[in-house]
DNA sequence: TTGTAGGCGTTATCAT
DNA sequence: ATGATAACGCCTACAA
């Protein structure tokens, strides 16, 4: 495929133009897919640049361009798996292109969180920005990009921002449907463990947990609620409170699954079998779901596909007005939830 | 800190040629730490490029110098808290510098491995790149970072390269003194789960494991190794294998905490309680290792350290001189071993 | 020690 | 539909 040895130079944009007897304007026209083009003269000028492996520089597009070929990915999420699930999904979307991405984790408590981003965009330009949650819910970031006319997607479980600036899962529904299934499985009494205050995937998978606590008529009540922020040791913690009430509830549903690893944690700790004396259900699919003991039911959260989806619309102008782009989280059923007994 | 108002223009090197009153080649000079300089000039400059916020543009920079100012983490590693820890090491040591982190996974057994990273090299031109292990034991991408004279730093548990180009640690003298420890608390037999095949470092524990066991006249033979791939489903497997000999082993030795985290699983299965009937030690001091039960005595690897090292290698020609990079793993001592019982 | 002219490889403007 | 010329912002070679 390429047969040219050390340091001969790559051949430039004034190659192809002599050899195709047109000027650099005609070759740069081909190149970015102008309509006005004689189909000869484009037949001839991809000949030669087929026969030459030319490739365009990146660098010299990006000066010419004010606008760099960079996808960045804006991110303060503390799970690796989900990081990493994004980075690929990205990596899938803009797969031979000459797009390249690069990292931003940022502290959203810093106080230059803004400063930070705003350097990032004056300095690469980069083509546009891809932000997590929880950042991604941060209204002022996304002002920011507007302001210096740098393009975005946010990903979030919830509305935003307008649909080309938006990947949304329906976390809500989706915990609403998960609680059904305990309810099913016979559980009244499920408690449950809301995610950090500020995140908005928090407040929405709460908010699922309450349209089933009051469509099914189910246990409520102070002793049923916890709160941890998305990690195991909050898990723990919060697992602990809630099986050390009394009456000790059948099911505990976790915001995530870090936090339902805790739970299982406490349980063991306390002597509680699961799924016999104590249904779990977690949040996200993370791998460790499948590997603590019991396997962890949990709902999956699509994020690669996310990923991929809001890189697409930042790359496509197209994907971008293909309207809302709304992934749906399912239950995957393991070994951590039974029927209750007693 | 920045009250320009949208869309008012960067400053540009002329702008600061202009208001210093010196030419382009001059700011340049300053920018650039050029030492045939009158400090006096010097601070002139320094001082209008202080009052105008003056930032050199990347892109143009790239463009003159041939050279990009991005950094390639190039990997195939399957954990995702290694790979995030290495990027965040990487990002530790270009903070705040004109450098980006571009992520390039790749998957080493693909028969166009080369092909792609040539092509990433040849299109973008990194400053430079960072290889994890495994696909850093690869000589023939070294080879080629040479070819197209891109510099690059592979990170590694054995000494795959000269100085400039190594960061390294030491696995298998950790994996012995790991062993050690077993046998101080009375263990004869201790089983070894080895990576797989291919993986340097699975090579490099194992040697480890073999030092001490000659060292220390440990028990023997087939029925005390195993082998996995680095998931937790291939540790669970060979758990397996190893448990189910007779005479059982009263420890386990796992190449890394995601095949640990399998063992004990395993274990749990047969009902051989950990630590009173099975030590378990892992490798890498993984998240999961302090989020299992009981939580799982491990060798720390200092993984986030050894990337901030190679970009600083990569990023400092003065640090690349200066010498082998080797870190030293050490034990943590958690709840999964006891000492042997009967 | 500093400046001038020209080039890096592409795209934009405005002709033709 | 195509081309000449001038950006884009910086750096190198050479000159002063």
């Amino acid at each position: 495929m390429n047969d040219r040895k050390k340091w001969e130079p790559k051949p430039t944009i004034n190659d192809v133009a002599r050899l195709a007897g047109v000027s650099k304007k005609t070759v740069s026209r081909v190149i970015n897919r102008s309509p006005l083009l004689n189909e000869g003269t484009r037949e001839k000028v991809t000949g030669v640049i087929a026969a030459l492996g030319y490739v365009p520089n990146p660098q010299a597009r990006a000066l010419a361009l004010r606008r760099n070929f960079l996808i960045g990915l804006i991110f303060d999420n503390p799970n690796a798996q989900t990081v990493l699930n994004v980075q690929l999904g990205v990596l899938d979307a803009i797969r031979d292109t000459e797009f390249e991405l690069v990292i931003r984790p940022v502290d959203r408590h810093s106080p230059d969180l803004l400063d930070g981003i705003r350097a990032f965009i004056e300095m690469q330009r980069p083509y546009g920005v891809i932000m997590l949650p929880p950042v991604s819910e941060n209204d002022a970031v996304a002002a920011l990009c507007r302001e210096l006319d740098c393009n975005y997607v946010r990903m979030g479980s919830a509305a935003l921002d307008a649909a080309p600036h938006l990947v949304q899962s329906n976390d809500r529904q989706a915990v609403d449907h998960a609680i059904g299934h305990l309810a099913a499985m016979g559980h009244r009494r499920i408690g449950f463990i809301a995610g950090p205050e500020g995140f908005r995937s928090a407040l929405e998978r709460e908010a699922g947990f309450n349209d089933a606590v009051a469509r099914l008529g189910l246990d409520s009540g102070p002793d049923i609620r916890a709160r941890g922020n998305y990690t195991f040791e909050t898990g723990h913690v919060a697992g602990s409170r809630l099986l050390d009430a009394a009456p000790r509830p059948t099911a505990i549903f976790s915001s995530n699954d870090e936090m339902a690893a805790g739970v299982l944690h406490a349980a063991r700790e306390r002597g509680i079998a699961v799924p016999d004396d104590l249904s779990i259900i977690g949040f996200d699919d993370a791998p460790i779901a499948a590997h603590i003991w019991p396997p962890l039911s949990t709902v999956r959260w699509p994020i690669a596909a996310m990923a991929r989806a809001a890189a697409l619309k930042l790359v496509d102008p197209a994907d971008a007005q293909a309207g809302p782009s709304l992934f749906m989280s399912d239950l995957i059923e393991r070994a951590s939830v039974g029927t209750t007994r007693g």
